[in-house]
DNA sequence: TATTGTTATACTCTATAACTATA
DNA sequence: TATAGTTATAGAGTATAACAATA
């Protein structure tokens, strides 16, 4: 009845190219394969994306408190307590009490864990340089800077970045 | 002890800048206000990414296998099961028994299907066009190039494409 | 009253094993 | 034996409601 039934009919020349125009499919698709690589990168020292994160900040900002790292990371303060118990357990952290407000805790990475984080931030720059591997010259920042319209994008015009 | 730390106890310039220089965490920022936006869009014609970019294909290759359908879509065949009866139960596509091989079903697009995707397509590209606004002149091709060159990247240089 | 950290819970997306009916 | 569709299940990531302790 139209070329796409006899090309599925007559040939196997069924493929994702209707979806191709789209940013959001192609976008999904390349996060999909760094999510995949920076997993199996970080998994050599027992970390996955989000607790490479957080330990990112908590040794960036000492101190700070877990609603402050919700915060930053754009995730609500309930996922962020395994996340927070994974790295205490693993002695990468440590949980202290504020003694101005007894309700907060103060984050703190432990030497191991600035350790840890050292080896980790050097695999994550290795893994995102492959990643980025044969882009133009400035293909790199030019990407982070469209990705970071995009996000602008999102925002509502009245919030100048408020929100998360 | 350190900058950060002082940062963090006299003022609360606490932010994930310590993130914002590798390409995945931006993409994952990026992808989440595209796929919020993406579902807000969707919802007027009570649709999801998944269920729209499954109709689409449907719709571009009638008579197309589900095996098909998951592969292009990169999907395990589970998970494909219960979008294709969100599809059926709304009288958007059919599920018809393949005479040459009983196994198989072959999906197609009813009418209302159809314009159901006529109407859902122009909503994603108002949605595509939206996201990607203030892009610089051919930003938005090059953001493409960029995100499939970087999908190529995470194959195997062995495998020329045949692994998801 | 409001906030911090927490528990419980639920929903989506994803991944694997195993079943059935066909081939 | 292998394949198509399916069921059951489990694991992440994410979201909200509600609680105890504290402000």
């Amino acid at each position: 009845m139209t070329i796409a039934q006899t090309i599925n009919i007559y040939t196997n020349e069924v493929d994702d190219s209707p979806l191709r125009e789209f940013v959001g499919y192609n976008m999904k698709l390349a996060f999909n394969a760094i999510q995949a690589d920076l997993n199996a990168t970080l998994a050599q020292v027992d970390l996955r994306m989000l607790t490479f994160s957080a330990l990112a900040l908590i040794v960036a900002y000492p101190d700070l408190r877990q609603s402050q790292l919700a915060q930053a990371l754009s995730i609500e303060r309930p996922n962020l307590v395994q996340i927070i118990d994974e790295l205490e357990r693993r002695a990468a952290i440590t949980r202290t009490p504020d003694p101005n407000d007894r309700r907060a805790t103060a984050l703190r990475a432990t030497p191991s864990g600035q350790q840890l984080f050292d080896r980790a931030n050097t695999l994550v720059q290795e893994h995102d340089a492959r990643m980025t591997e044969h882009l133009a010259r400035g293909g790199r920042h030019h990407l982070i800077k469209a990705l970071q319209m995009i996000e602008a994008n999102s925002l509502p015009p009245s919030q100048g970045g408020m929100s998360k």
